[in-house]
DNA sequence: CGAAAAGTAAACTCGCGGGTGTAATTGGGA
DNA sequence: TCCCAATTACACCCGCGAGTTTACTTTTCG
């Protein structure tokens, strides 16, 4: 890796952490440049701006953002199985320390200056367009009645967000019982597949 | 009303008209002042700093919190018909304008300054609350299997927010389909009851 | 090697905006 | 009517932080 390319790298990884640490209107360029090990002046000439520095963070989280995976329709296992194994994935990757810091950044930015809103939304689709494949599937294999996919889709993550992603967002801890996960994935797949079923 | 008194509803006021439309870092207090037809000065003899008359508005909100009020349990009328009503209810309340211009202002700021935390936890324990003492009551009715109720509670409301609250927070417009209120509550009651009846 | 490209340190500009001081004005209650 | 507290206009302070300038050193690469 070229030195400029090293040093570009650097500045881009210290800028998402000051901005996940400290928001994104109490971080300083200077303070990335510092935790950067770089000049300041080098922190303009990479990014023009301290907008174009977000700019660049979200255009790479954009594209690391294929990470959710294996949501295939197997015709053999058990509907439970299959679909608790998706449902934890997008549990642990909603938990996700890093992520949520993230999430946080790019969200409170996104509440007041809706600019980058196209971008999210395409996150958020990615894991509905996977989850109505699988239920269109389970559909055409007769083992499901879901008429609308999308729909379906939309209630099952908006459980697991409502359980693993937004309370923990805005730091508010859910009232004395926290649910271990195992057993909340449980009733909510459950529940999701008897409403479902044929 | 004296005159001290309406001149501080009127800061007040105008204070959440620019937060709402502007944001709180995008809002300055001359601004306020302006909009509010008073002096700065007076401003600051009302409310000592920016952070406090922040803080003022948020108790404001809080006190305003009871909105949602009737989900009494009712033996006769069939579950649908209840549970649809309740749904609607709490959908209305999360679509209406000027809560989630509101709830933008304050949800972005909690994003990165996590006191306000409490005060916000308040809001959404109250409607759970409400859904869950009914859920227990059909449950002792012997119209519902719900050993949970309060994780069914936040199953429901997730899906009734993931549909109408977050996406317009976010200003992210759903994918081409975007499906009718009564469409959506419709088919998530159906889809709960059929999940948890007996 | 040697020149061009990239990086550095530090001082600097500059506008913004939160907050204050003050002297003059207003207005409502006794 | 008179007084005192609230209000006003406006100038002012000041720290902060984005972005720039300059004079200099280091790296890259033909």
């Amino acid at each position: 890796m070229k030195h400029t390319d090293r040093k570009r790298a650097d500045i881009l990884a210290a800028a998402v952490t000051e901005f996940r640490t400290y928001g994104y209107d109490n971080t300083t360029m200077d303070q990335i440049a510092d935790a950067a090990g770089a000049s300041k002046r080098t922190v303009y000439n990479h990014f023009g701006s301290k907008e174009g520095m977000f700019e660049a963070i979200v255009r790479e989280m954009m594209d690391r953002s294929d990470v959710l995976t294996g949501g295939e329709y197997d015709a053999e296992q058990p509907l439970p199985r299959q679909l608790k194994r998706i449902a934890n994935e997008i549990v642990d990757t909603l938990k996700d320390e890093s992520y949520r810091d993230l999430a946080r950044v790019v969200l409170s930015r996104l509440l007041m200056v809706p600019e980058y809103s196209a971008l999210i939304s395409e996150q958020t689709q990615h894991i509905n367009t996977m989850l109505s494949r699988w239920m269109r599937a389970a559909h055409r294999d007769g083992r499901l009645r879901v008429p609308r996919p999308e729909l379906a889709a939309d209630q099952f993550v908006g459980m697991l967000m409502a359980y693993a992603f937004w309370p923990a967002l805005f730091n508010v801890e859910k009232g004395s019982t926290t649910i271990k996960q195992s057993i909340f994935v449980n009733q909510t797949v459950t529940m999701f597949l008897k409403g479902y079923e044929c």
